[in-house]
DNA sequence: GGAATTCGGACTGTTTCAGTCCTGTTTAGG
DNA sequence: CCTAAACAGGACTGAAACAGTCCGAATTCC
């Protein structure tokens, strides 16, 4: 399993909840409850988005945080690579020319393609696409991801 | 940064070093000289690959390990599942119909729709086009690799 | 029967991750 | 101007995963 930190998980979760409502700003305090997170986490990561240039932060007695662009230009791309550093699978592929191997390894180009095909496809989705309708509670969806638990009470 | 374990990455080197020499066959200590690994690692890998159906074993004195099939049959999906477990970036993808949000859950189809982008592009791609013409030594890209190190000596 | 080799699993140190907490800075409002 | 509410930044800790090591048993060739 090839898998994204928690984190990430969290920020996609905060994100789709924020362009759920796109009207008004939210504070930490407020989405940790809504999404069900633990607070701490939540402002942790919110920081992250913002230094990112996703979000949009309002400081003082009424802050808050919006998202920074319309749900519909953010690219799943974007998202990801804000909360995991640099789409790719290995690493041996984005410091350019460094591998003095180039010629001989068609291993480097592959791993170039299986990178970009991965790109392709988080470019093509935007926030807006990965957002429930309004209305519908994302925060019991985490439960589900919960670290491979699986443990659905299948009553 | 998604990352691949180093488990993984040993693997492949080591794959594409057999794919490299498939006449004949090599045993753990070989590997690991020729391609400059920690023999404990090497083993417990060829171990897993070959418990994964991937790699043929001989024991006994003269025996060593050599691929399953030929390497333009065996596709990168099967390399990495092999090492790293199912192709999936999120964990609420490959129990289906656990999660009772699906409905209300866009969320879900596009992470599958990213992970089987991913998987598509592995499957194109076999242990053959991974693997140099021969001749050429695999063990020193493994260097390169070394956790972000990027440290090559550019003399 | 002995030597070489794989097989299976237990074990340990290190790194990364998840989560917490504290201190400072900014802003609204009285 | 002063206070309270909120964000900003970073240090810190415990837990989990990973990388790596080692040993005893089973298998096979000579």
């Amino acid at each position: 399993m090839i898998r994204i930190t928690k984190q990430t998980d969290y920020g996609i979760v905060l994100l789709t909840h924020l362009a759920a409502h796109p009207e008004r700003t939210f504070n930490a305090p407020e989405l940790a409850a809504e999404a069900g997170l633990p607070l701490p986490m939540v402002s942790k990561t919110l920081k992250l988005l913002t230094r990112e240039g996703l979000l949009a932060s309002h400081r003082g007695v009424r802050g808050g945080y919006g998202l920074a662009q319309p749900a519909e230009e953010i690219t799943m791309t974007q998202v990801i690579s804000a909360l995991e550093g640099p789409i790719a699978i290995t690493e041996c592929i984005d410091v350019s020319g460094e591998c003095s191997h180039e010629r001989v390894c068609p291993t480097r180009n592959n791993w170039q393609r299986i990178n970009h095909a991965l790109k392709e496809a988080l470019d093509q989705i935007s926030l807006a696409e990965m957002t429930p309708p309004s209305g519908a509670d994302l925060g019991a969806r985490l439960v589900q991801l919960g670290r491979g638990t699986a443990a659905a009470p299948a009553a």
